[in-house]
Formats: C-alpha cells, sequence, structure tokens
DNA sequence: TTATAAATGAGAATGATACTCAATTATAAA
DNA sequence: TTTATAATTGAGTATCATTCTCATTTATAA
C-alpha cells in the first residue's frame, strides 16, 4: 500500500470517527509506517519530537490506541512492561522470538501451530479470539 | 510430593543459600501449595494476613521470587499487569487458555507444539530458554 | 469569520512492584 | 541460655509506564 492511500484511508478513519486530522496525529501514523520494527511509545515520542512536530507523551499513546483500534498497528506485550507497536500495514499475523540478551526480535509464522490452536481451543470449549506465542532465547550472535 | 517432603526441601534451600526460615516464607509457601490456582501476590498476601501470620507485601513479593528462583513456583504474565503464580511442584510445564470475559484459566500441553517451537528456534539459530504461549479466547459459559 | 466540539499537553494520578532503612528476629557460637 | 550479628521484616517511599485531568488551543464546518 502506498503512503498517499495510507494517509488518506486515515484521514477517513478519522472523519468516519468524529476525530480530527491533527498534526500529531499524522506524525505518529508516520513515524509507525516509516520504520517497520516492534518500538516503544517513547521511541515514537522521542523521534516525533526530535523532527518537527511538537507532541506530548499523552497524544503519542492516545493516537497509538486509534491505530491499534483500526488496524493500522498492532501492540505486543514482551513481559518487559513496555508496550511495542508495529505496523500491520501489508503485514500479515505472525509471532515473534525475542533474544534475552540484546533484545532482537525475529518474526514467524507456523500454519500448523496457527491450526493446532484452534484445535485446542475446540476442545476445551473455547472461541478463540487471540494469542500470543513468544519464544525467547539467544540470538545467534549472543550465544 | 507430601507437604512434609516440600517444607524440608524449603528449609534445606534457605539454608544451602544463607537464608533464615521464617513464619512469612513458610506462609507464602503454604498458601502457594493450598490453591493450586493462578494467583496474584496480592491474593497470597491477603490470605496469609486472613490467617494468623503478619505479612507484608513486600515479603510476599520477596518469597514469591525465592520459590520461582528455587523452582518452588513459577510465574506467569498474563498481559493484563499483575503477574501470577503457579505452583510448580508436582506440576510439569504447560501454558494456558484464558476467557477473555470472566478470566478462568485452563491448562494445555501439546508436545507437537512444544517440538516445532524448538524447530523453530532452530531455523532461526536462537538457543531456546523460554516460550509464553497463551490463547485468549470465550470459554463456553462466556460465549 | 465564527462557533464549538474535539484535541492537546503539562503535570498529577494510578497501580503493580521494588527499594530503604530502622527495628526485629533467626541462628549459631560461646 | 545468653549473646553476637547478619539477615529479615514492614511501613512507607520510590519507580516507571501508562492514563487521567482540565485549562488552553485548534480543526472543522457553517
Ligand atoms: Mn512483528
Ligand atoms: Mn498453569
Ligand atoms: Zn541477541
Ligand atoms: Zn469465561
Amino acid at each position: 500500500m502506498t503512503n498517499e492511500k495510507l494517509l488518506s484511508d486515515f484521514k477517513d478513519v478519522l472523519k468516519k470517527e468524529g476525530l480530527k486530522v491533527t498534526p500529531q496525529r499524522i506524525a505518529v501514523l508516520e513515524e509507525i509506517i516509516k520504520d517497520k520494527g516492534h518500538r516503544e511509545s517513547e521511541d515514537i515520542y522521542m523521534a516525533i519530537k526530535s523532527r518537527k512536530t511538537h507532541v506530548s507523551r499523552a497524544t503519542v499513546y492516545r493516537t497509538l490506541d486509534i491505530l491499534v483500534q483500526n488496524g493500522f498497528a498492532r501492540k505486543l506485550n514482551l513481559g518487559d512492561g513496555r508496550a511495542r507497536y508495529e505496523t500491520k500495514i501489508d503485514s500479515p499475523h505472525h509471532d515473534h522470538i525475542i533474544c534475552n540478551e540484546c533484545g532482537k526480535i525475529i518474526e514467524f509464522v507456523n500454519d500448523e501451530i496457527e491450526k493446532m490452536q484452534e484445535e485446542i481451543a475446540k476442545q476445551h470449549h473455547f472461541k478463540l479470539q487471540q494469542h500470543i506465542h513468544q519464544l525467547f532465547g539467544l540470538c545467534k550472535e549472543c550465544q
């Protein structure tokens, strides 16, 4: 998806929800699509500030929520007390392998596991809604 | 394992580590083995207080750490900001299914998935150390 | 322009958990 | 049993990410 299309989609969503298009909101969207990584709110806040747009932490959090709520971003909990956000645009579902030493994050997908999860849920009469699957260990460099 | 054996093992560990056997530490161990659930620190703190032993939150946290460090308990992060603790005694590895509505927690094991995780780690040149696998959805009663 | 509802940001609040340190206590030596 | 002492405890404070508050600013549409 082109950045122009994305921006226009975002504006449409804001309009549809009765929200205003502000430079702060645009800046957060731009940060999320610019860097494909798994970023902390603080990083995004700093990146925006270090450029031109005046923004507050509160607004970054609020905008990230909007992005997550509307399918532009995904929020991850890696268990270290700080949420990470990654773009969801052109990014199908995947899970993560995290290095306990250097924090490197690698993405993986395994259709077999995805299928099995559904079966396990069914066995226990659960209607599956989401899942968290994270592998932790030492990356090649950190072993 | 009998509770007597457990208690004696715990005392041995404390001795081995140069730690003292205190009524507070014993009380936390007793709580962890009494209730097989997935409990918050606050629950354990309240349960101990409501009995006889005087204890503080700080000591409950400190003792839970000792228990986790020494293989008596397992600490889980369910993504809601409060850690859960469960006994690890006579309790082999398993993962969890959590109801998004009522919070019910069901345990599951799947050897296929366990094996695949190892393979995925290997493919990415990771040495696997732990993993988190949590399925979230609606339980039978909450659908 | 103007009216106004929504957004922003500075700073305060929150909540789980960790830390501090003076008072207490378990332990082992005498 | 007494004593010496290092470890433990607990009340309260600190921390840290995130959320909330509310006075001021701004985007939007008439
Ligand atoms: Mn990812
Ligand atoms: Mn369990
Ligand atoms: Zn690494
Ligand atoms: Zn339920």
